[in-house]
DNA sequence: CCGAATCCTGCTCGATACTG
DNA sequence: CAGTATCGAGCAGGATTCGG
């Protein structure tokens, strides 16, 4: 009862699912959806950070994927990237303002996340006992 | 100033990047991340939906990958599947409460999207100018 | 009408090695 | 230290076909 869901076809029918297909909203759910974007974003908005700390904090990454993921925060104008000319040289990041209202949201998902995770567990553990051998992933 | 980029790691940080990979919130995020997830939600956010209503809603989506998300979401216990005996039969697909809640949180993430689109498309032209023929993507 | 099964392809990402 | 370049494996996802 305590939730209606009746909003969110306003907001996004201009531009919804219904209508053409791409609508420039997409491109920002795959960049939120991405793997490293978030963990990168999330980073920065601890602190300022060089390139091998970002490398160090964030497990997994890779050399490729964190530039990668950088250049394209970069390019949105989410990150400032600034070299310092020093000897080897240094480049830090930072969140622009852009950067730091994607951090808002990023929490929004992860309030979701620990709100809903252990129903999502328990529907799982549930369906998976319904339907055993039908592996969904 | 206005905007502040503390809270997050806040969040974030008994499960964060820097700590152990895997924590649940990726599992989360991988989902609402997903390209067709999005939209079907939205879908039946609207409204109660049948398959075959769904894939013609949904630009471009694939039998295959209807039946994945659908089956995805339901396992998740955020879509509910109904079947009706009929003949041909027919399913239905409605948003439980978990899923009326994800709504919410695809709401805040299309408003993020409308509200930063502009500024992020011109960074991305400036981008593009400062750096000729260096596609990042 | 709904969906499972199979095949096939392109793209993403990781590993590795090399520059300034 | 901070990247770029190249190659190869894995998987997501489209097309197609068949079953209930």
């Amino acid at each position: 009862m305590s939730v209606t869901h009746t909003d969110v076809t306003a907001t996004l029918d201009p531009c919804g699912a219904s209508d053409h297909p791409d609508c420039g909203i997409r491109d920002m759910l795959d960049r939120v959806g991405d793997t490293w974007t978030v963990m990168v974003v999330v980073e920065l908005g601890a602190s300022e950070r060089r390139f091998g700390e970002l490398q160090r904090a964030i497990d997994g990454i890779s050399q490729r994927m964190l530039t990668l993921t950088l250049r394209r925060l970069e390019r949105d104008g989410l990150v400032n990237r600034t070299v310092f000319p020093t000897v080897p040289a240094q480049v830090s990041y930072a969140l622009t303002e852009s950067g730091a209202r994607l951090t808002h949201l990023i929490k929004a998902l992860a309030d979701w996340s620990l709100a809903e995770r252990d129903a999502i567990a328990a529907a799982r553990q549930h369906y998976d006992d319904a339907h055993p051998g039908h592996a969904i992933r």
